[in-house]
DNA sequence: CTTTTTTAGTTAGATATCTAACTATATTTC
DNA sequence: GAAATATAGTTAGATATCTAACTAAAAAAG
């Protein structure tokens, strides 16, 4: 096998486009919000409460990571944390209306990242990547 | 166009490849070695030398940030640190004994992470994918 | 029922990386 | 030649993220 690039440009692409969704937060006035945030508020926009082990499931990050996370967007008043009766050590996070309002900038900026990315790539190209990062990905596990 | 998952996907392999190298590397009794330095040692093994600036650029850093990843492979025994005759800004870095013996480790733990990473996937595969990739992170700069 | 093990979330410390600012040096401008 | 500008590398401070350890609570084992 030949030596390959692909996990350079992977990496690379990774810190371009995590600072591309950084700035255009910034552009909008939204300071110290970095993706992960974004994938706490995002995901707790589908469901109405979420506990932080769920939520550290799904975007991918430790616990400890996601307490931070999380208190940041508690500080910044986009979320609020509450207890759960059933079990105590539980805790459950909620969207304050200002986390629900974010919901509209994470994908105007999601879009136009896309839009940036894929220019001048054709959707049957985008349908035969995907699937085979996916593979990468899986193959990392 | 639909919601793509791409860039996460993208930011997921580029994370687990990270670790995979690192744990490849303390596998081998190497430690505090991260893959920015395994870049810097592999342009280094290109060139007999290399300024803080010309590294920054290969493993696209910022030059504080060589400077830290530089420093400690200069602890670690890997390279060593002289300044330029011509112009006494400039410093130049070079391989020790040591530093020249990791490209073997390093080739191998390359290989071993492509080995691992495109499982079940084709030559052709891949050959469609990296250029796409390349086109990504072009229409990222 | 008691003890052991597991689990949820936090705390503490470490690390890679960045930005801004800085010092010293070189180059450009006038 | 002097002043202004640019450059190489470092320093200082900040940040996101991790691991290890911890506390408290719940679940499992006996």
């Amino acid at each position: 096998m030949k030596p390959r690039k692909t996990v350079a440009i992977i990496s690379q692409i990774s810190v371009k486009a995590n600072r591309f969704i950084v700035q255009e937060l910034e552009k909008r006035g939204i300071h110290g919000i970095v993706p992960s945030h974004g994938g706490i508020l995002y995901f707790l926009s589908l469901q109405e409460k979420m506990t932080m082990k769920e939520l550290a499931t799904k975007i991918h990050k430790t616990k400890p990571t996601v307490t931070v996370l999380v208190d940041k967007l508690v500080t910044l008043g986009y979320v609020y944390k509450g207890k759960c009766d059933v079990d105590c050590r539980v805790t459950y996070i909620t969207l304050s209306e200002k986390g629900k309002s974010f919901k509209k900038d994470f994908e105007e900026i999601s879009q136009s990242l896309n839009a940036q990315i894929f220019q001048g790539i054709s959707e049957e190209e985008i349908n035969v990547v995907e699937p085979l990062l996916e593979k990468f990905l899986h193959n990392l596990l």
